[in-house]
RNA sequence: GCCCGGGUGGCGAAAUCGGCAGACGCGGCGGAUUCAAAAUCCGUUGUCUUUACAGACGUGCGGGUUCGACUCCCGCCCCGGGCACCA
């Protein structure tokens, strides 16, 4: 860069300014507008990638600009540092996870500070700090008494080796353990829920109101997975009190079923089973339990149909009719009810698993032509259905529902994908259950003084895959808070999705030692009015934000205001390595720090906002770091317009510098008085519609504007007004350099001053070109006022030279007018 | 298989409401400066035909609507992502 200009020392400069200074702390009682801009907080892997720089560099845009507008703009920034990746390097190292983290926090925020990204920086929150372990276990502990926490019995992989619950993880594609290779098992054991589907319906609603990318609201939509249908009895034959029920969504095809499957962990399994048939029911059991879900689930699996008969039979209870009875694993005990009616004309794969099983198929419903082949799941009137003939797929659905209420045999149910949230994970580096078992009174949960409970620094890390925390006496052993018995401790600790769940909660209140935030200070922030982070969280984390948020409101922790926590969300695209995804070694060789010590911040920043889309993924190629010298080169020219130094100028070949006068304003003068201001709409506009790709686009050609303005010799308030837009507007996404520009200029801070203001008349253009075309081709461009008439626009073009030579003496056929923008005169068909 | 995105010069991209396709940048080419180079600055750069003037073609492919389509509609192809036995 230019030569009196230090990156370094400047950028330096200025980090420490605005950190020393509290430029971006805001408080409660700051009397400006409040707004809340936040990404989503990292988990700290170690020095920043190109990832998080451009995550961070929308956020701290968006941050700058709107401080400009006056707003009090809260902007904090923490840690997710609960997780595996400081486990597993604990075993491989031995270093203990909390100084392996922290080490990389340090990292991190060194990072981040150099990026010059502008936080209130006393906020700061770490998922793994006492503080916030506290509260997390607070909360836990409300739920549960609210109802909304539960242990229940879950399938987790087992590995008989290790001895030990794997992390899907850990579970290879072969269905084996990643460490002893053993297969992994299928066992049910007690882990803890929380009941995210009583909101079910609620988070499903209110999507449509959320200011979110159209994908995400489709894929959280698609996630909690609505369905309506019936559920009802069928009775098993030859006994009398022995009835199965079953889900469907197709009561209508009712007529059709021509037997019954039930999911290989039904609980009626055992005592439908006869004797003649266990052998095959019990290798099919065994099956399911080894395979992983992976391969339960695969694709060949589905075409085998794997399944086993019962020996009992089911009467449907719409035509009397018996119905052979059987397990098959395509079927999951996990959604409805565990069993299902199957009905192979009109499910596919019902269909696949009665071609197998040789079971017969009725069409209930009629296809769209005759030779039609295959299952037909599909719309259509009833046939081979008794009283349902004839009626359409939505007449039958309503009265076969109807029917079955009628007859008590079952009813109109809605059921949803979305299951219960599994936070239990037998891990040491995440926030501890505060849970005490106790043997004659249950589970307990701690007292609420005695919070927080923390993992033990002394313990051991083992290549087991089993927690370092079960192995600890002393913090197993507890006494009951109720009956002072000695008791044992939870040792499973929290999914890092519950940290992240409420933190943007906890940042509006972040020191307070009576509750995990003020209801009151968290109504002044919340809600989130900019989220911004990966689509990597489309759905987890966004969902249990949303969940968290409702469950605090009902436990009376959040302000009931605040139903939904971000208000807009923004998605970043993902950086591609030369087409692959990033690797983390791969990763390394473009890391950000490499190009602070180069080009610095700003440059880099600047490339991230203007190589395109933010919304869209983006190649990190050969060509990139040319590119990136480019936008040092653009912030050179910035420079040298701002600040003219003649040592600066004397290098060979560059017009020299001329002084601006003060003179009466010429075309040229008022010319750019007006690109000034358009300049300012447009970028104003522009960062308004997260369009920065454009708006630098912008702010380059007005430099390049200016440059050959002053080459040719400026007028002095004109150029004095431009260059100060021109720093102005490049202020939240250059900071650094417009700051030091600024301050050199006029004294003062940049980022102190308020956005500007573009004059709406000087913003106007006052020609507009019309396009003159024949036949839809252009032929000549005029200039023209942009409130030109109709017929002198078209006169203006029948007058013109290329028009009359084209025409000759053929008479128009019809004109198109837009004016002021288009004329197209049509002479033929 | 189903549901979303996307496909525009050598490359990243722009075109906000159906009206100049390719703004801005990278790279290339030419020039200035230099003993020379680097750096910097200026000019030029969709393809083809043409000495030129100019003309033709051009937004994944095929059709359609329209005076006019990157943009709207129908049918394909390719790439990326999500979900994937959810009854």
């Amino acid at each position: 860069m230019s030569s009196n200009y230090d990156v370094q020392t400047v950028e330096a400069k200025w980090q420490k300014r605005w950190r020393d200074e509290g430029f971006y702390q805001v408080d409660p009682d700051d009397p400006r507008k409040k707004s809340y801009v936040l990404c989503m907080y990292p988990y700290p892997s170690g020095p920043a990638h190109q990832g998080h720089v451009r995550n961070y560099t929308f956020g701290d845009l968006l941050v700058r600009f709107r401080t400009m507008h006056g707003e009090a703009v809260l902007s904090p920034i923490g840690f997710d540092s609960f997780g595996l990746p400081a486990e597993n390097a604990a075993i491989k190292t031995g270093e203990h996870p909390r100084s392996f983290t922290e080490a990389r926090i340090k990292e991190l925020t060194e990072s981040l500070q150099r990026l010059g990204a502008s936080y209130d920086w006393r906020r700061v929150i770490k998922s793994h700090d006492p503080n916030y372990i506290k509260w997390n276990q607070f909360i836990f502990i409300h739920f549960l008494k609210a109802g909304l926490a539960y242990r229940d019995k879950a399938p987790v992989n087992w590995c008989p080796g290790c001895q030990t619950v794997l992390a899907n993880e850990q579970v290879l594609a072969d269905g084996t353990c990643e460490r002893s290779g053993d297969i992994v098992e299928r066992k049910n054991l007690f882990q803890w829920f929380f009941r995210i589907t009583n909101y079910a319906e609620d988070l499903l609603n209110s999507i449509e109101d959320l200011d979110w990318p159209e994908r995400v609201k489709v894929m959280q939509r698609h996630w909690i997975g609505r369905s309506e249908g019936a559920e009802f009895e069928l009775k098993v034959a030859c006994t009398s009190d022995i009835s199965l029920k079953v889900y469907t969504t197709r009561p209508d095809t009712s007529f059709g079923m021509t037997y019954a499957v039930i999911a290989p962990e039904h609980p009626l399994v055992e005592t439908l089973t006869k004797p003649d048939f266990s052998k095959d029911v019990l290798s099919l059991l065994e099956r399911a339990s080894r395979s992983s879900d992976i391969e339960r689930q695969s694709t060949e699996g589905a075409l085998e149909k794997r399944g086993a008969f019962t020996g009992s039979y089911a009467i449907n209870p719409f035509n009397g009719k018996e119905i052979p009875i059987y397990v098959a694993d395509y079927v999951l005990m996990s959604y409805g009810t565990g069993a299902i009616m199957a009905v192979p004309a009109e499910d596919e794969r019902d269909y696949a698993f009665a071609q197998i099983h040789n079971l017969p198929i009725i069409r209930t419903t009629e296809p769209p032509d005759a030779d039609f082949e295959g299952p037909y799941s599909g719309d259509g009137l009833k046939i081979n259905s008794d009283w349902l003939d004839g009626m359409d797929t939505k007449t039958a659905k309503a009265k076969s529902i109807q029917w079955l209420e009628s007859n008590g045999i079952g009813k109109g149910k809605v059921n949803y994908r979305l299951r219960d949230w599994l936070v239990s994970r037998q891990r040491y580096w995440g926030c501890p259950i505060p849970i005490i078992h106790c043997p004659s009174c249950g589970e307990v949960p701690v007292d609420i003084e005695d919070l927080p409970i923390l993992p033990p620094d002394d313990v051991e890390f083992l290549p087991t895959g089993e927690s370092p925390l079960a192995r600890h006496d002393g913090f197993v052993n507890a006494t009951c808070p109720k009956c002072h018995q000695s008791a044992k401790r939870e040792t499973d600790t929290m999914d890092t999705f519950v940290d992240s769940s409420w933190y943007f909660f906890r940042f509006c209140d972040p020191f307070n030692t009576e509750v995990p935030f003020d209801i009151e200070t968290a109504k002044l922030f919340m809600p989130v009015d900019q989220y911004i982070g990966g689509v990597e969280h489309a759905i987890l984390h966004l969902l249990y934000a949303r969940f968290y948020t409702r469950a605090l409101i009902d436990i009376d922790l959040a302000p009931k205001e605040i139903r939904e926590p971000f208000k807009k969300l923004f998605t970043q695209g993902m950086i591609r390595l030369d087409g692959s995804k990033m690797s983390k070694s791969k990763g390394n060789l473009i890391a950000p720090s490499k190009y602070f010590d180069s080009v610095g911040a700003d440059a880099l920043r600047i490339f991230h906002l203007f190589v395109g889309p933010p919304a869209d993924d983006m190649d990190w190629t050969s060509q990139t770091d040319e590119v990136i010298e480019g936008m040092a080169r653009f912030l050179a020219r910035v420079w040298r317009l701002a600040v003219p130094d003649a040592s600066d100028q004397e290098i060979s070949g560059r017009p020299s510098y001329i002084e601006p006068v003060s003179r009466e304003l010429t075309a040229a003068d008022t010319a750019i008085r007006k690109l000034t201001h358009a300049t300012i709409e447009k970028v104003t506009s522009d960062f308004n519609r997260w369009s920065f790709n454009t708006a630098i686009a912008c702010l380059m050609d007005f430099t390049n504007q200016l440059t050959k303005y002053q080459a040719a010799g400026a007028e002095k308030s004109v150029m004095d007004e431009a260059v100060n837009t021109l720093l102005l507007l490049l202020a939240p996404s250059a900071p650094h350099l417009s700051a030091e520009a600024w301050e050199r200029k006029n004294g003062g801070h940049v980022h102190a001053q308020s956005w500007p203001l573009a004059d709406p008349i000087l913003a106007k253009a006052d020609t507009v070109t019309l396009i003159i075309q024949v036949d839809s081709k252009v032929k000549d461009k005029v200039e023209v006022a942009p409130d030109i008439a109709e017929t002198e626009a078209i006169g203006i073009a029948l007058e013109s030279a290329k028009v009359q030579e084209i025409l000759g003496d053929k008479e128009p056929l019809r004109i198109i007018a837009r004016p002021p923008r288009l004329i197209n005169i049509v002479t033929q068909n």
